[in-house]
DNA sequence: ACAAAATTTTACCATATGGTCAAAGATTAC
DNA sequence: GTAATCTTTGACCATATGGTAAAATTTTGT
């Protein structure tokens, strides 16, 4: 009995029911690119919707006519990095050869991790910060943790890889791969000349399997 | 030829070259355990020195008569910080066994992590932001890694431990032990009701003895 | 072409925030 | 005890910031 999906006249404020325009979509993908990268080098109290509106090019109550507020474009970033971010956990395959699923997550995840590290930090503010404004898109990474854990753990049972702590294997993963994103700064440094490529992912990755193949190899 | 080392006749300004006085010493210590209590959790940005000086039982400008600037007291925190931080590190022995020496490092470090959480998540948030505030700092720090990279490197040669990019390898080690303070609000919500005691620190200690000794055993 | 809708701009506003100042109140040294 | 010094407070200030209102401009559907 309410409005019907599309007929209402118009609600002044874009974001509403109508189908988006195509300016609409042009705009706030540019303020979503602009934000991402002041939200993911300054935190959400950091960054400001001034900033966000200059490196966008608009002014500031233009951006504001897209996203009515800073919290809503933050949300929306948050959203949209969450599925990509997951996708790798959701690739590991139960018939897959145990060693060989766990490398090709690390690599997956590292990979992440070099080609949107803006991302990766945007999330480790979030998480840094007690994760205040993700506390329900969490419970869906509990949940699938939980299942994938479940592989993990048949695989110690078969004798397929060493007997270990699933979570905390994730856990070391997540870690590991997202601190070339989170510490780049750091990292550089400690490499000095030699942190100026892109090589370091290729060393990490040599390390990690190198790491987590024999580390998790069965003992016979 | 400028005024000697305790001779002026004050600064009205405590921080000073005179000597400090006892509730200079009480005052600011109460400062700086709030302030590591807000700047951890909201970033530099984030926090206002009303909330510090809140938490702390002061007036604002009565805060302001012991550190001058928001800033004064970040980097007293940072300075505390780097020391005990890099204590670990130092005591990696070049004459003791490799992979007990590994061992305790990562004990250590995941101590601090367990102990010190604030102080992991000041940093992190530090250095996410990309350590405009502490750029020097981060010498020390690169020129400690390089000195006990040789070490690891001469293991390696040795065949004492499995050849590995001593460099990644503390990455990995910093990544992972700091990950259980920075990324805490993440962890429990995955381990849910397992999260809530300390006992994962013990379960972690558990799981990186096994993928750390057996990962960096030599090969026969 | 032209009306309706969508977009952009200009001028604001209320509040928060980092920081100052001068005077009042406590301590300390002698 | 008292003068000199140190500490605390209350009243401010300039600027930054999130957000709004309404008019002006542009785009779109026909």
């Amino acid at each position: 009995m309410t409005a019907p999906k599309t007929a209402s006249p118009s609600k002044s404020r874009s974001q509403a029911t109508r189908k988006r325009t195509r300016i609409q979509r042009e705009k706030q993908d540019l303020i979503l690119e602009a934000a991402l990268d002041v939200f993911s080098s300054h935190g959400f109290r950091g960054a400001t919707i001034d900033q966000i509106a200059d490196k966008a090019g608009l002014s500031k109550p233009n951006l504001l006519y897209y996203f009515r507020t800073k919290e809503a474009i933050h949300r929306q970033l948050i959203d949209r990095l969450l599925d990509n971010w997951l996708e790798p956990l959701r690739k590991i395959d139960p018939n897959g050869d145990p060693l060989s699923e766990i490398q090709s997550y690390i690599r997956r995840k590292l990979e992440l991790a070099r080609d949107f590290p803006r991302e990766s930090r945007l999330f480790a503010n979030e998480i840094l910060q007690g994760a205040p404004r993700i506390r329900e898109e969490l419970h869906d990474l509990r949940d699938l943790v939980d299942e994938k854990s479940k592989i993990i753990a048949s695989w110690t049972r078969d004798g397929r890889i060493a007997p270990c702590d699933p979570k905390h294997l994730f856990f070391s993963i997540w870690a590991i791969t997202q601190h070339y994103a989170d510490f780049d700064a750091q990292i550089r440094v400690v490499l000095g000349r030699a942190g100026e490529g892109e090589g370091r992912f290729e060393d990490a990755a040599r390390f990690l399997d190198q790491l987590y193949v024999s580390g998790l190899r069965p003992q016979t």
